[in-house]
DNA sequence: AATCAAAACTGACAAAAGTCATCTTTTTCG
DNA sequence: CGAAAAAGATGACTTTTGTCAGTTTTGATT
């Protein structure tokens, strides 16, 4: 599987607008845009692994991948899914550390890498750009503390339709009444993101089909009702 | 229960070494002591609410602070527990957010508050501090994907051995061939950090101590056998 | 189209952990 | 000091979830 290059420029880039690059001036947009390298990445294909040494800063153009962490037993759990315009693998990049995790290609990515060194240089030439990272990496982790929280008191049950609601907001194609998640994912990766068996997710997902809160459409999965799986994540009490 | 002030230098703070204030210029350093506000706190006051909007940030002077998040069932679930030296509440505030968890005193407190607007004028002026904060709060990052994953996967026994060797590292006082935990933990709470139910960390103690792996001294547990304790956790194979 | 492998699914069962009720011990505070 | 409250402990029981074993379906490849 040779790797793929492609070129395109932050500029042109359809998911500069989603993306922390946006707003940069123009000569820190160049700084970054002469610097990178793009590269397409099929299905199944790693990005970086758990344990190595970043050497710079992924940045998605396309598809999806999934971050997670191997257990002892080879149990993996996801952390996160990136999507087009998310920055990949920078907190081990900031804060000088291994990869904690590593990343794999769930749907065929273009992603570009940007070096360390171009990266910290913008990073520091550029305070309001220093500050919206900042700010990226004190969201996502409050989103983690929730996470956490959720991971910890919830039942499976509860997890499953939460997680579902999360995609939904995230990768959700709106239909008439009802939410394409546009993520073909196996039962074994929600299996991971949702911190459970994947026989289980396979019993209380085809309990939600029966009971008519969500949908297959062939690997995909469709919200058909939004506010009855809130109820089941206990989000809603009445 | 009135609040009781107390003042003393930053440069004289014998936690300084242990804080990310630590190697901050004098100008920097005089602007922070000069805005702060340090206060004595009894157990089981609040330090601030989830759902609340920061002011400024806070920095452990003295005594054990937990940050928690309370589920809908009214069920805790301890993110830290931070000592002097730590700051606090910071991660709401670089992230422009409400707090998204509750600071409650653990062991009487002496925190001092340095407003927003000082602490952002030094993080704006100093580009080093700010990228110790950034390193710091990447860091912290990292801690929470390891826990997510070991929530995910662990069983209690191995979260609950897992956590006491954690507690050991940070707060462990040193004896021949043991280690004293200086932080005194309600079972209640332990459950809370475990992200379990009280009686199943009762129960679990009490194991570990036939097993001859801890102790209890007053409120306190002092690990006997921290690599039996290891294995517990399933952090060690053999 | 036939074959093979992976993914999805199902059922039976066991283990882990939560809940509830009750009792004892410790701590707090008037 | 003594009463009341809180924390700790224990047993019985239920529920949830994981595991294992096996079957069916789907999809990819030749």
């Amino acid at each position: 599987m040779a790797k793929v290059e492609f070129n395109i420029a932050c500029t042109l880039c359809d998911h500069l607008k989603d993306s922390l690059f946006n707003g940069l001036n123009p000569e820190d947009m160049s700084r970054i845009n002469n610097h990178k390298t793009c590269i397409q990445y099929k299905k199944g294909q790693n990005i970086f692994y758990e344990g190595t040494r970043p050497t710079g800063l992924y940045c998605m153009n396309g598809g999806k991948v999934k971050v997670y962490k191997n257990n002892v037993q080879g149990k993996e759990f996801i952390i996160y899914i990136a999507k087009p315009g998310d920055f990949l693998g920078y907190r081990a990049l900031l804060s000088e550390d291994f990869y904690k995790a590593t990343a794999t290609v769930l749907e065929d990515a273009k992603i570009c890498f940007i070096p360390k060194e171009s990266f910290f240089e913008v990073l520091q030439k550029n305070p309001v750009f220093m500050r919206r990272v900042v700010q990226a990496v004190c969201n996502e982790m409050g989103i983690m503390e929730e996470k956490l929280a959720e991971l910890a008191h919830k039942s499976v049950r509860e997890r499953l339709a939460a997680n579902l609601l999360m995609l939904k907001e995230t990768y959700g194609m709106e239909g008439e009444g009802s939410t394409l998640i546009e993520l073909a994912l196996s039962r074994e990766d929600l299996a991971s993101i949702v911190g459970t068996a994947t026989e289980t997710v396979i019993r209380l997902l085809s309990e939600f089909k029966t009971d008519g809160l969500i949908a297959f459409e062939g690997k995909k999965i469709r919200v058909l009702d939004a506010r009855k799986l809130a109820k089941q994540a206990d989000l809603i009490i009445a």
